[in-house]
DNA sequence: ACCTGAACACCGTTCAAGT
DNA sequence: ACCTGAACACCGTTCAAGT
């Protein structure tokens, strides 16, 4: 990555390859290390060559976001029940922000999901509308559910925040539940992800029949 | 604000005051205005003024997360059912998100909810498990719903990107489902609040008696 | 105790210039 | 076309010094 190069010179850089290496970057070392600066030096390149493939700084984070959403999400397979292909999806997402916790921060801040990837969205308001919900109310599941997995991303921070939290429980105040609760360790992503996933599905299998 | 001062005296400053000042920068300029020297300044003060009451940016921003829910979020009135009761909480986080759309994305990044708050979490956690809740589901139950509605919020960067997805449908595509979802307007924050809350209230019913 | 000024090692981004 | 160097207006944070 760091091979000297005549000056001037092409690079052969491509957008591709700027995103590829800006998320490995955040991978390796969280996403405030992600700067044109050093994303830059990572490519061996100057800071300002990357502003021939991106606008700016911001055009760069929509693109991490886009790209690993393209890498994670995929056109659901016409069989199956919507409840399997709406957990499908959500599992989906799940595992891509499971695989980069450091660019969970970038969804906070962009526009977030499927200005690409329209397509599947199409598809997955096929199979909802066949099951018998207006495209509108489809439409609105979709992008709510999605916020619900984004969601329990969200603010894991540094890793073991949760650690925190169980030892962070005032010594002296009486908090019976709270200690049970945590008796088992502190309920995780996982867990928090599945009781989610499960109550969602199972509520509006409920606002179908009602 | 910028009232000038004899060098060297007491500003009378106090941390209170600090967060105040924080959370109403970031209301009125967005997030990317809250930066110590910028806060100092707003302060009448000079940056580094700042270190002595919060230990750097990332406290100061913690600092900021449990400003926020300290103000919106209140401990629940001993009466409704578990189901009312989840939802009061649910629209008081909404609410105080709503208010704040500028500190959402400090919610991304920051250890997020309730280190502060253990009280409010142990009330919710009695009603729940008076409803024959286990207290580690009743656990899972609140941080999971919590972080559903935080998801909502997010991503919704610099307000009208809803806007932008509409506009944004490949003009050639053939995408009947989704220009009939879009017809009478992008489903917007409030309607994905209302249809997560409604699906996950039911969901868990549905744990409960299955 | 509380506040400041100068300094250090960084940022994103512009612009004119090189090959 | 693609890349660079210098420059501008910022950052967070340290440290020693003022009152």
């Amino acid at each position: 990555m760091n091979q000297p190069r005549i000056q001037g010179r092409h690079a052969g850089l491509n957008r591709d390859q700027i995103l590829e290496a800006a998320v490995a970057l955040i991978d390796a070392e969280g996403r405030r290390a992600l700067s044109m600066r050093r994303l830059a030096q990572e490519l061996g390149v100057e800071a300002m060559t990357l502003y021939h493939y991106v606008r700016n700084k911001g055009a760069l984070e929509d693109a991490i976001v886009e790209h690993v959403l393209a890498e994670s999400v995929e056109e659901p397979d016409g069989d199956g029940s919507w409840q399997e292909v709406l957990a499908d999806y959500a599992r989906a997402l799940h595992r891509g922000l499971l695989a980069h916790p450091g660019v969970v921060p970038l969804f906070a801040t962009r526009p977030a999901l499927t200005p690409r990837g329209v397509r599947t969205l199409e598809d997955l308001l096929g199979i909802l509308t066949d099951a018998g919900f207006t495209p509108r109310t489809a439409l609105t599941m979709v992008h709510a559910t999605a916020a619900c997995v984004l969601g329990q991303h969200v603010g894991r921070g540094d890793e073991d925040a949760e650690e925190a939290t169980a030892s962070a429980l005032p010594a002296g105040e009486d908090l019976p539940l709270m200690r049970a609760a945590l008796a088992d360790g502190v309920p995780g992503l996982e867990e928090r992800f599945q009781i989610v996933l499960t109550a969602l599905v199972s509520g509006y299998e409920a606002t179908l029949s009602g």
